[in-house]
Order: C-alpha cells, then structure tokens, then sequence
DNA sequence: GTCGTCATTCCCGTCTCGCGAACGGAGGTT
DNA sequence: AACCTCCGTTCGCGAGACGGGAATGACGAC
C-alpha cells in the first residue's frame, strides 16, 4: 500500500475486487477455507462461498482436502502471456547465452504499472542465488533494469511514472532524492547503460541495458553479481558491453508486429 | 459447453464471471479494446471499461499500445501453483530423467475439474511435437493419464467425474461406450498401468502409471510416442516398466503433507 | 449422545452494477 | 478548416445482484 502508482480514476467493480482478495489469500496460502477466509478478509461466509463458487466453476481455484488452491489453469494463462509479450522466444535464447558467457544471473524485464516485472531469468553457472522471478517486481528506481528502462522510455509516460513513485530506500544505497535520481538518468542516457550499485539488495551489483523498439522501449537486459566479483572495471567494462551486445541483438531480432 | 463436469449448485457472483470472461477474450487475442470486447461479448461499453479498469487496477491486464494484454503477474501467480501442487520438484526431476530414458515425451498430469492437467512435460531427444502444454486440459477419457489416474481415484470421486462426463470421440479409436470403458478401468487397475492407443491423437500412443499417496491419487506419469515406434511389445515392455518406476520413485520421495 | 466446528442455504435490504446515451478527443477525408 | 467517424470515457438511472446475518446441515470428537 506505501506505493500509489496507476491510481487511474474510474468506476471498479467491487464485486471483482473482492474475488481477486480472496484469489491472493489463497495465493499465499494464508487461508484457504470458508472460515478462515471469511476471518482473514473480513466478509462473511456466505459472501466468501459464494465467491469460491464462482472462482471455482471459472476453474481458477480447486478443492484440495480441506481448502482450496490455485487450479493449473493459471499455467495455461502463464503460457498465454509470454505468446503475448513480444518476441519471448529470443529474449529466452539471448539471456541464455548472456547468462552463460558471464556466469552470472540475466534477467530480461519490462515495465508494468509503474514497476519492473521479470519477464525471464537465466543462471549462469556461478551465479548468486537471488529470490527474483519471473512475474516477480521490483521497484523502478533501484534496480538497473528500471533505470535503463525508465532512461529511455517516451518522456511523458517516465513523467507519468515519475509523479506516482514515492523513492523507498531498498538499502542504504538506494538513491531516494528525486533530483539525483534524475541525474542519475542523464548518465544512463549518455552511455547507453545503467549500473545498481547494491541500492536493491545489499551485495549485488547489476548492469542493464535497454532494449529499444522504433520510439520505445520493450525492456531491458541485466546481469547480476555479487560485489566480490563486480568490480567497477568489470561492471563498466565486459559486463557493460555483454548486456548491451545483447541488447542489440535482442532489438536486431524482433519483429515489429 | 459440451461438457458439464462439477456443475455445483449455490449462487454465482455475476461480475466475476463478466471479469473471467473478459479476461478470457484477452488471453485468447481475440480482442483487446473496450469497443471490440464489447461487440465480442455482447456487454456494454461502459461495463466493459469498468470491468478493465478494475482488472488493471488489479494488475491482471496491462495496456499495450491500443489495447489490453495480460500482465506478468500471472507469471508470479503460475510460481505459486507449482508452490502448492506436493512435490512439484520431484516431478520435474522423475519426469525429465523419464524423457531422456525414453528418449519421448513424458509428461506428469493430475485431475482437475474431471479433466486432465499437465502439470509438467519434458522432451527425450526423439520426442515428436505436440501441442500439450503445462495448464492444458485434456478429457480423462481418452488420455492414459487420466484413465490411469481415473482408475485408482476413490470410487466416490470417479464416479462423480464419470457422471458429469460426455463421452465425445476425439479420434475413431476414443473409447465411447461407457461400459467398455468401465472395462478398461477394471484391466488397467489391474495391470497398473494405462495405455492410449490413438484415442486421444492419432498417430500418438501412450503409456501411464498413477502415482498414489496414501488412499488416492496424486496424477500420473506418461510417455508418449509416435505408433511407427510404440509397437504393443515397447508399449506394454520396456515403456510401461518405466513409467510405473518412475511413478513410484515419486511416490516414495513424496513428503506428506 | 452432545457439543463444537465448518460448509451451505435462505432471506432481506441496500447499494452496486450494467445499461444507454451523451460527451470529448483524435484522426481522416473533403 | 470544417465536417465526420470512431474511439474511450463519463453520467444518471433503475433493476436486481450482492453482502450480511442467522438458520440449517453435515461431520467429528469426546
């Protein structure tokens, strides 16, 4: 809730609201039966049975012993989205090979809703266990990803995006001063990448690079490594370039649909 | 529509279902603006803008250029499936050493909604193509992981299932009478294990054992095989030996929860 | 048998939600 | 430029859906 971007305005439908409340609690396997849920959210039980059928007559959710879990329709949906999301197929096999020639963590991520959302990661042979993935977010402002995507997107949707972020420091790193963020992404333009200097999670620096498409961008490419290994000239250097190349040749294959 | 399994009683909430559906349109391209969505389902245009509103607020939907796509976050949801679906890790390991053994397709399934889902499908190096997919839904009827899952449900459950099911021929060969196929149920509990001999697609022949805990079924493994190589001896011999192995080598790395 | 817990059902009153129409803005065509 | 068309968005209204609360059932434990 610390967070309050897209807040379009509008009419929403309560109704789904409360479904999509009761699909997280699930989600997170808080609660998972009429009663607990009906605690847990606050609705009374027939409001939550109700709810439940509904959910489950769309084959969204389904009755396990005592409770219910999510039904692996949402796989089938999973599936849905990376056909949707421009050119999956070589941002896999670029991240792939971005991940094995560094031996560190690529990730590929876009923006949605003000945030950074993995789209893909891939994990080079000593790479650093992270929690990232796919679908997961992270802020825009202290991760490389966000900040060459933020760097190169139309100026008046980064302003959009801009207006809403409140800076949270993620570490003691994380740039919170909306001034030097922005200077920060004068440099990210100039040299066409950005670096997260342990301002998402303390002892990992990360590289990125955008990948651009006519007058937008699609996402940006990353490598992720611990501080030990990331010096500044590793970091500005080889890894710098390897993100960019792969960038290019992210941008180089992608169809214009 | 041609099929009514688990047509439970109670009240619907009528929203949620113009949200699914609407969700539905999106997942499938078959539109993606207010004004399409609204011809294609016969809703109003402003019930149709508020129902995006509120899925977007959700972050379910995310727009793109002219239009709706669904959002990464779906990404994360499918995460959590595989986190609550026992021993998603095993399977992945059992299933995968599987394909390679065979060199075909393996796959692992479990029953949902009286259908059968793929939960997890591996390629052997000869493996033919399919459209299965992890989410897909095929009937129980015509697939050997759904007879072999079918077969050693608790009887109160497959019946229910049996039930609700039409018997629709998917090839010449589907099983459509059910007398005969209750048959096939009494050989295969039997024998152990099931096989799809073209019922489901032609030219594919299948074998699966159920992987049991306790006092049902968890869902199945399979191998599948094009019937140039699927003779009834590599059927019945070497192929159902490993699918049963390997069902049962989950079964025993199984951790009761 | 009795109590307790939970899912399910029923009814009621309110406010939501879906609709149709009107508005406003962005292109396109003349 | 003026006009038209095609969107997305907003507004107001009336029907009926939806959430709440309480009663009913179903099931187990002791």
């Amino acid at each position: 809730m610390a967070s309050t971007p897209n807040k379009r305005t509008g009419r929403r439908i309560r109704s789904v609201e409360i479904a999509f409340t009761i699909l997280d609690a699930i989600r997170a396997n808080e609660a998972t039966s009429v009663t607990e849920l009906a605690d847990e959210l606050g609705h009374s039980k027939s409001t939550i049975h109700s709810h439940l059928r509904t959910l489950e007559s769309q084959e969204i959710i389904v009755r396990q012993d005592d409770g219910y879990r999510l039904s692996l329709q949402l796989l089938d949906m999973a599936n849905d989205v990376r056909e949707q999301v421009a050119n999956y197929e070589v941002i896999v096999d670029e991240v792939d090979k971005l991940a094995s020639e560094t031996g560190e963590i690529a990730h590929f991520g876009l923006e949605e809703h003000g945030k950074v959302a993995y789209l893909y990661k891939a994990m080079g042979t000593q790479a650093v266990e992270t929690v990232s993935r796919p679908g997961g977010k992270q802020p825009m402002y202290s991760t490389s990803l966000g900040k060459a995507i933020l760097a190169f997107l139309p100026a008046d949707r980064r302003r959009e995006i801009l207006d809403h972020v409140s800076f949270a420091p993620k570490t003691p790193k994380t740039i919170t001063d909306p001034e030097r963020f922005a200077d920060e992404l004068d440099v990210i333009t100039d040299q066409r990448y950005a670096i997260d200097d342990e301002e998402n999670i303390e002892g990992l620096r990360c590289v990125a690079a955008p990948v651009k498409n006519e007058n937008t961008v699609l996402g940006a490419v990353s490598v992720s490594g611990p501080v030990s290994r990331s010096t500044d000239e590793v970091l500005h250097g080889e890894l710098a370039e390897s993100v960019q190349r792969t960038a290019n040749v992210i941008e180089l294959n992608t169809k214009f649909s």
